[in-house]
DNA sequence: TAGATTGTTAATCGATTAACAATC
DNA sequence: TAGATTGTTAATCGATTAACAATC
C-alpha cells in the first residue's frame, strides 16, 4: 500500500508546527484553522493544508484542525510519542550540554550512557550517568539496545568511531563534528554543523549590509 | 548593477565546498575539476557549476578549478576573511562549548565576551574572558561594536533579549533558543534548533525502520 | 591543434501557491 | 440551510539536471 515518500522538506516543518501547536495548547486553544495558524507562523495557509495532508486529512472542513489532535499526530508522525535512548560519545561542554538538556527528555529521548577518552573524567557524573571509557561503548550499545549515539568528538575520531558504531546495531547517529560520515543505508544520519550555520550567518551579515546601504535594493 | 539576489540554497551549499576544498588544499591538491569535485561530495557536476556561477566564473575551460584560489574566493563571499566579534550570552555548557570552539576562532569569529545572570558565575573566566551580568550585555555591545550575539539562554529569556539587543547595533543573532525571535529586517538570525534537529532524526528513524521491514521499498 | 572542461542556456523536476469543489 | 474551511487539483515558481557551445 506504498506510502508515498514523503520529501525532507515537509519533515523539516513538522517540528516548528510542533511547537507552535505545542505552545497553543498550553494557552488552552482548542481549535485553529490553517490561516490562522498561517498569521501566526508566516508561512502560507496553503502550504500548512497541503504540510498535513501529506499524512491524511487531520483536520474538518468548515471548522479548522483541533489542537490537541493535531498535536498528537505530529508527535505519532515524528516518533516522539515512543521513548528512545540514547549514548553521548565525547563529554565535553557540547556532550554535556546535550545531555543536561532536559527539554530532550521530556519528549522521550532516554540519555543512557556517556563515553569518554579522557581517563580523569572515567567516574564523573552527568546527571545520574556515569562517564565510561571509549572503548566500552560499543558492547555497551549492544546490551543496552541504544538506539541513537551522539557524537560529540572532534572530526578525525567521528570517522573512525562512526564506522565502529555500524556494527553493533545502532539506528541514528546525530553527528556534531564537521564532516561528513559515511554509513550504510539503514543507518541515519542527521548532522549537525554548526561551523556551516555560522558561515551562513556571517553571508548573510555582509548579504545585509549591502543591501541596506545601498538604498534598500530589496 | 544590482547583484541578483542569490538563494539561501546556493549559500547552504557554499561552507561544505569550502570544507572539502580546504581537505583538497591541505592534502596539496592544486586543481579540480567539478567532475572530480562531485565524485568527492556525492552532488551534480552540473549544480557545483552553476553553484559557483552565480559569483561570476572561479574555473577556466579545459582546467578546472584552482583549489586555493576558490578557497580564497568563497571565504570572501561567505565573509570570513574578516574579523567578526561576537559575545556569548548564556554561560552554560552550550555557551562554554562554543566559546571553546578553537575552529571559530581559526576563521576569524573572535570571542569577546560572555553574559550570565547567575551571580555565582560573575569573574569566572571562558578561555581569558570574563564572565559578566547579564545587564552589561547591551553596554558592552555598544562599547565594543560587538557584530554577532550567541543566544544560549532558555527561550523565555531569549525573546525579550532579543528584543534589548536590537538596540544596540547588533548585526546578527546567533540563536540556541528553542523560539523563533521577532527582530527588524537589518539584524540577521540564524536558529539552530537542536530539538528541531533530533525530531527529524527520530523521524528518520522511523521511516528507515519501515523501509527495511518492508522488503526495501526504496 | 585536439581534448578537456567550463559557463550558460534549455529541459526537467519538485515544491509552493492559488483556486475551488467537497463537506462539515 | 448558509458559512466556513478543509482536501485536493491545477498553475506557478524556483531549483536542479542535462546538454552543448565557448574557450582555455
Amino acid at each position: 500500500m506504498a506510502d508515498k515518500e514523503i520529501s525532507q522538506a515537509v519533515i523539516s516543518r513538522l517540528p516548528r508546527y510542533f511547537r507552535y501547536l505545542g505552545d497553543l495548547k498550553e494557552k488552552g486553544v482548542e481549535r485553529i484553522s490553517s490561516q490562522e495558524l498561517s498569521d501566526i507562523m508566516k508561512v502560507t495557509a496553503s502550504q500548512i493544508r497541503q504540510d498535513f495532508n501529506n499524512f491524511g486529512g487531520f483536520g474538518q472542513q468548515g471548522y479548522g484542525y483541533n489542537v490537541g489532535y493535531l498535536y498528537d499526530e505530529i508527535s505519532k508522525i515524528l516518533g516522539i510519542d515512543k521513548e528512545h535512548s540514547l549514548v553521548i560519545i565525547g563529554a565535553g561542554h557540547l556532550g554535556k550540554a546535550i545531555a543536561g538538556y532536559t527539554n530532550f527528555t521530556r519528549r522521550g529521548f532516554v540519555f543512557k550512557g556517556a563515553f569518554d577518552c579522557d581517563p580523569t573524567l572515567y567516574g564523573t557524573r552527568i546527571r545520574d550517568v556515569e562517564v565510561r571509557p571509549i572503548d566500552e561503548v560499543e558492547d555497551f550499545i549492544k546490551n543496552n539496545k541504544i538506539e541513537i549515539a551522539v557524537l560529540t568528538i572532534p572530526k578525525d575520531q567521528a570517522v573512525p568511531m562512526a564506522h565502529k558504531l555500524c556494527n553493533c546495531g545502532i539506528k541514528a547517529i546525530w553527528n556534531f563534528a564537521h564532516v561528513d560520515l559515511e554509513v550504510p543505508d539503514y543507518i541515519v544520519v542527521e548532522n549537525v554543523h554548526l561551523s556551516d550555520s555560522l558561515m551562513k550567518l556571517s553571508y548573510n551579515i555582509n548579504r545585509s549590509e549591502k543591501m541596506f546601504n545601498s538604498g534598500e535594493k530589496n
